[in-house]
DNA sequence: GCCATCCTTTCCGCTGTGGAAAGCAACGAC
DNA sequence: GTCGTTGCTTTCCACAGCGGAAAGGATGGC
């Protein structure tokens, strides 16, 4: 039994953003070097991924200053959490779940 | 516990091929003309995204003259379902299945 | 022969992508 | 204050992948 409307989303279906949001997806917050660590991918592309997932309005990027470092922390908005859902839901229909 | 080790296969991410493998996972053959119904995608979109999964030894392509008019059937390969089981696991790892 | 069916291939313009490098803001050291 | 470092961001660039339209087979009915 499914929750949420299946949806397939095209911001977040390409390889890096699905990571984005599944690593996002499990936490509250993480931090930008964490994720793209987890990604191993460079600064420069997880920003401009990062980017689009804000534009869409599935991520919320906060910057704070912590041990007297600047740290950007990214986490899913409320509407981040639905698309992402609705877009599992549709992988997992598609892929007969 | 997973039965298939998880791997993103690039060939099959794309949403027309996951589409494509996902019906075809589902049964043991089927029409080209149902699939390119069933994803609602024109012949020619259809016909070159099967071929690349025929490149990447995923699908057979089989022509066979049925009710005297040529009918294209199409169907995954041992190694298509393999590759396709570890994507979807692959998924689902991802997103926190 | 001619036409219709059923794909396949080519052509073309567009979009998306990553790497490299330059930019920039904030901070501590001095 | 200026210098260098850290931590992203933006720009530039070259390239790969995509779908639509149209031309191209191949086959069979007439």
């Amino acid at each position: 039994m499914t929750t949420v409307a299946p949806r397939f989303d095209v911001v977040i279906h390409p390889p890096p953003r699905l990571q984005v949001c599944g690593l996002l997806a499990a936490v509250d917050t993480m931090d930008f070097a964490t994720v793209r660590d987890s990604l191993g991918v460079s600064d420069s592309v997880l920003s401009k991924h990062v980017k689009q997932l804000e534009e869409a309005g599935y991520v919320r990027v906060r910057k704070a200053t912590r041990a007297s470092r600047m740290r950007t922390s990214l986490a899913l908005t409320a509407a981040g959490r639905a698309a992402f859902d609705a877009h599992v839901a549709e992988l997992r229909r598609i892929t007969g779940g």
